[in-house]
DNA sequence: CCTGTGACATAAG
DNA sequence: CCTTATGCCACAG
């Protein structure tokens, strides 16, 4: 198994730091990571994020905006409900207005 | 060193 | 819009 440390942690410390009302994506959170194209890698990462408790990975989707990973929590629409009541808009799986409630890491933290 | 894995990204049909 | 295929990377065994 995976001995959550390293990436993985870096992920997570990332992931906590997504403001409520905003997301972002695996290859931005790689980027900011120094691992452009590790994007799977994030998302692996984030499939231990249940593990731990100050994880939204439900902030975290792909770069189109797409609840990519909504499979991998509890029920089918737990990961837009989430979102929803932190004021975003999903249509069809897919947030809405993505460049409005996008955060990217590279800029945020800088 | 090699293999498997993965919630990505991109390209192609 | 859909499915495949390929590249890419980090890490466990």
């Amino acid at each position: 198994m995976a001995n959550n440390e390293n990436f993985f942690e870096r992920v997570y410390a990332v992931a906590r730091l997504i403001p409520e009302g905003k997301v972002t994506s695996y290859g931005a959170i790689a980027k900011y990571l120094g691992a452009a194209r590790s994007a799977r890698m994030v998302g692996w990462a984030m499939n231990g994020s249940h593990l731990k408790e100050d994880v939204p990975a439900h902030r975290v989707v792909n770069k189109a905006g797409i609840l990519t990973g909504k499979h991998h929590f509890d029920g089918t629409n737990l990961m837009q409900q989430l979102l929803e009541s932190e004021g975003i808009t999903i249509v069809d799986n897919q947030i809405q207005n993505l460049e409005k409630h996008f955060w990217d890491p590279l800029k945020a933290l800088k």
